[in-house]
This record gives structure tokens, C-alpha cells and sequence, in this order.
DNA sequence: TAAAATTCCATGCTATACCATATTAATAGA
DNA sequence: TCTATTAATATGGTATAGCATGGAATTTTA
């Protein structure tokens, strides 16, 4: 399964369209079934994580597994109604047109404070869209939180143990 | 599994292209299924390993087993937010073309600061790109460094323990 | 029918696919 | 064992397709 990596800076036009970098468009083909079709794949993009003025955007495949989960909730549980608010509710189809660019509504770049461009972010199996000077806050902020950890506690450790050990 | 070994230089043209050594293109090609299907072998470029100045190229196979590992963490999590950060966002394919080289971007070779050569070293399971005296500096610090330890603690003795008395 | 959204067309630019060659390594044959 | 022949590498140059972006035309919606 290919990956969203890397940042990449695109203009965002007074209509909201901006262009989705190619190497993410790959990913979103590869993973919507339509697009086998002649179709122009999509991709779901939510916003509001708590506070975090950023876009989330999945490729349909990532959507899905992230949707079974919150399936295997119990119906009517307070956890699973919560979920569905944050996943479904505040979340929205976006399908890429023919020049590879996808449109931000006025409402989505008033929610990330987007106006002439924004970055596109890799986060694996999703990527995220930024205001780019709130996305260099937010990466500093990270790299700081980052550093702040102890050898013993860093999070690349939390890869080294199961399987790599295990061979 | 065939491993990255060894020390090469190469050319870097104005266009940023550079050949990879061949005995490298042999892992990567081992390591992509693509490969087996007639496609150029690609690997995953990761960049700023906290201020260390080179890239670090992973075959498919064991970027995969990274990624699972950070797949793995919870949704959402912080730990896992910050890896995907790392590693994804701080990460770009390359495929190799037909003549065996790769593309290093203008942003790239100015991170690693190169110009008109870059070394290959072999490191395992992934290998590193380096400016030619920025490596040599990096190599002869790593030798003080282990000419400092006394024999008690020389990081040779960890391959001894583990495997054998595990048995 | 005006405004908004979507589709269609046009273009400079860049990444990459394609071709060429000198040099080295591998192989085969006498 | 030496040499002739072939194959594979490393590197350079050029052409082309795809990308990012802007603007106009068409459709939809209110």
C-alpha cells in the first residue's frame, strides 16, 4: 500500500481550487474503486480535531477502515454517537477534477485560515492541509515535544520492540 | 535478506540526478514487488533526522515494516502523530529510472548540501546519501566516540549476550 | 435571472522518459 | 592463461508528457 509522504506548497485560488500534489493523487487513485472506472477518485476530508486548524484528508480505503471501526461500536453506545459526530458529521466528499485540484469551500478555509496557499502534509495514511505558517507553528511545536523526551521514553522506541526483536 | 553495504561515490548532475550503486539497486530490486513485474524499483527518502545532515534511503520492504509499526499505534495518539510526522512527512518516494539512477530535488541536496558528488553507505537495512566531507567528518566523530568507551562497555559487547544466552 | 459552482480550455514549466557513449566488469573461446 | 566479445555501469544531453495554475464558458442553484 502506497503512502502519503512529504510537504508540498500549493496556491489556492479565489474559488478555493488547489492543486493536490501528484505523488497523493496516486495513493488516492490506488485506493478508490472508481477510478478503475475512468472515474476521477475522492477523498473525505474532515476538519475540526479538536482545535487543530488543519484539514484531514483520507483516501477512500483509509476512510473505510477508519468507519468499520467506529461499526464495531456498540449501536447507541455514548462513545460510538461521539465518534460519529466528529468522523461523519464534521467531514465531507471531495472529488479531485480533471486538472487534479480539489475545491475548498469558503467554509472549509475560513476553518483552517487558508486564503492564497496552503501545504499539503503525508501522514501515511492520510494527509493534512494547513495555512502554511500555522503549519510550521504546529511542527516546531512537535519538534519541541519531541526533544523533551528521554532516551527511554522517546517514541521511536515505541518501534523497535515486537517484531523487529521477534526475528 | 541482502543488505546495504559498503561506501560509494557518485556524480551529481545539475538536474540532481545521481546513479545508485549497483550492489544497492540489487537490495532495493530484491525488496519491491513491483520489481518482479517488470517496474523500476522505487525507495523512501527520509530527511531531517534531527540536525543529522543526509538522507536515509529504506528499500520497500523495510519502510513497510516501519510503517506497519507505526500502524499499529492507536489512532490518533500523540506518539503516533509525532512518528507519522517524522517519518511520513519528512519522507518522499524516489523511483529509479531505466539507467539506474535517482532524483535528488533542488530542496533535497540543499538539506544535505550537496552539489556535484554525494556518498552512498551501506547501513544494513536502509543506506544514507551524504555531502562527501560532511560524511568523513560524521565518520571520524563516530571513531573518537568509539575509541572512547573502555572495553567494558564498547558496543560490541552488546552482540554478544542476548542470542546465545537466550538459549 | 443573478450568483455560485462546476466544467472546459490554455500555457509556462519541470520532472522524467528516452537516447547516446565512455568505461569498467564479466564471460567465453582458443 | 590470455584475449576477444559481450554485458553492465556511470554519466551526459535532449525531447516529451504531465503538472500546477489561470481564465473563460457552461451549468446549476437559489
Amino acid at each position: 500500500m502506497r503512502r502519503f509522504r512529504g510537504e508540498s506548497l500549493h496556491k489556492v485560488d479565489n474559488k478555493g481550487r488547489v492543486s493536490i500534489p501528484a505523488q497523493f493523487r496516486r495513493v488516492l487513485e490506488e485506493s478508490d474503486p472508481d477510478f478503475e472506472n475512468g472515474i476521477n477518485p475522492s477523498c473525505v476530508l474532515v476538519h475540526s480535531q479538536k482545535g487543530k486548524k488543519c484539514l484531514e484528508g483520507y483516501s477512500i480505503s483509509s476512510i473505510n477502515e477508519v468507519d468499520d471501526l467506529v461499526s464495531n461500536l456498540p449501536r447507541y453506545s455514548r462513545e460510538r454517537e461521539i465518534l460519529e459526530r466528529m468522523l461523519n458529521a464534521q467531514s465531507s466528499y471531495a472529488q479531485i477534477d480533471d486538472n487534479g485540484r480539489l475545491v475548498l469551500s469558503q467554509r472549509l478555509r475560513e476553518l483552517i485560515n487558508v486564503s492564497a496557499e496552503a501545504v499539503f502534509i503525508g501522514m501515511g495514511d492520510k494527509f493534512q492541509i494547513w495555512e502554511p505558517n500555522s503549519y510550521n507553528d504546529d511542527m516546531q511545536k512537535i519538534e519541541r515535544e519531541f526533544e523533551a523526551y528521554d532516551d527511554s521514553n522517546n517514541p521511536f522506541n515505541l518501534l523497535r520492540s515486537s517484531s523487529i526483536l521477534a526475528k
